[in-house]
DNA sequence: GCTATACGTCAGTGATGTTGACATATCTCA
DNA sequence: TGAGATATGTCAACATCACTGACGTATAGC
């Protein structure tokens, strides 16, 4: 291991910076990584009780809010492989959180639906981050929903935005 | 496989939801998930390139952003053990992105200092996330910003907030 | 009946994280 | 000065979640 004796530190040339010559909003780069982190973090916890992790935790939130939705529907929505799906999906199924049910006009086609169980726990995880976030809002005015509800749309990918949104839009 | 055909949709019963009655803002909860994947999903690609993964983009950017800090430091920001981070910072130090300078005062402790490749490409992809956000700020009004911040900051984890706001607050 | 579609599955691989144990160098303090 | 704490490095084993590629089965639709 080569090792150079520190000496100062170098501070950041703007006149290194590439063309875009763009403010670099730090604060909101970084915000978001420590807050998407903690985010996830409540319901990971609890899911490794269940011997769960993150993935199953987005196949069953989805499930929740999209009851019946197919295999198809999913994977677009998780934007994963079938075999990465199909593994964690597997597991629900087979421990009682989540139920296919054949489609009955398209006979190919997989439903899926919580259980009871399912439900109950979906409703658990979605609701602690429901706490989090209200308390995020109370702390700053219920009127800044909307306005992060726009700027979180504006993150999203242009091509994907409109598709998202209109599943948003769409009523439980 | 035991399958069960798919009669009809179960809607979310309230009446079953646990004593927590708070509501559940379904729009900013999945907002979040979506928006988060296309803001590392524009980095991840380019770093792949370089046999990069996202891993590698959380060293580079917070050593640009604090060029000096111990490994310690780091450590304590990214939240992952020492292990985790040792595989990732060895292949940035042996491919020329990152320098490590023992201490001056502390010879036990190792500087982290991008290297001037390191903090070109660093640079790079913090200007893509930037571009990402300040077009969804356009969209909306640059008011939006502190909002949008104080919301982020809301959801970290109590215990971590007063550091986290500390680490944002120090000058570049 | 042929072809496309929806889904399932096997096999191998890679990135990122974990725990546990132990080594080395350096600092601090009594 | 010597003992213990601290900062870092490293080995080994393992879990999760993602990927690619290939192939199988049932059903739909023309």
């Amino acid at each position: 291991m080569l090792l150079v004796t520190d000496t100062q530190a170098r501070p950041i040339d703007p006149a290194k910076a590439p063309a875009t010559t763009e403010e670099v909003p730090f604060d909101l780069i970084e915000l978001l990584f420590f807050a998407y982190r903690d985010f996830v973090g409540d319901p990971d916890r609890i899911l490794s009780e269940y011997g769960f992790g993150r993935a199953h935790h987005r196949v069953l939130h989805f499930v929740l809010r999209r009851p019946g939705l197919t295999i198809a529907e999913l994977l677009d929505i998780l934007q994963i492989t079938k075999q990465s799906l199909n593994r964690v999906l597997k597991e629900l199924v087979e421990t009682g959180y989540v139920e296919q049910r054949t489609g009955v006009q398209d006979k190919r086609q997989r439903h899926l639906h919580s259980t009871p169980a399912g439900e109950k726990l979906a409703l658990s995880l979605v609701q602690l981050q429901a706490k989090r976030i209200n308390a995020a809002l109370d702390g700053i005015g219920p009127e800044a929903a909307p306005i992060v509800a726009r700027y979180l749309a504006g993150l999203i990918d242009a091509s994907e935005r409109h598709k998202v949104l209109g599943f948003l839009a769409k009523p439980r």
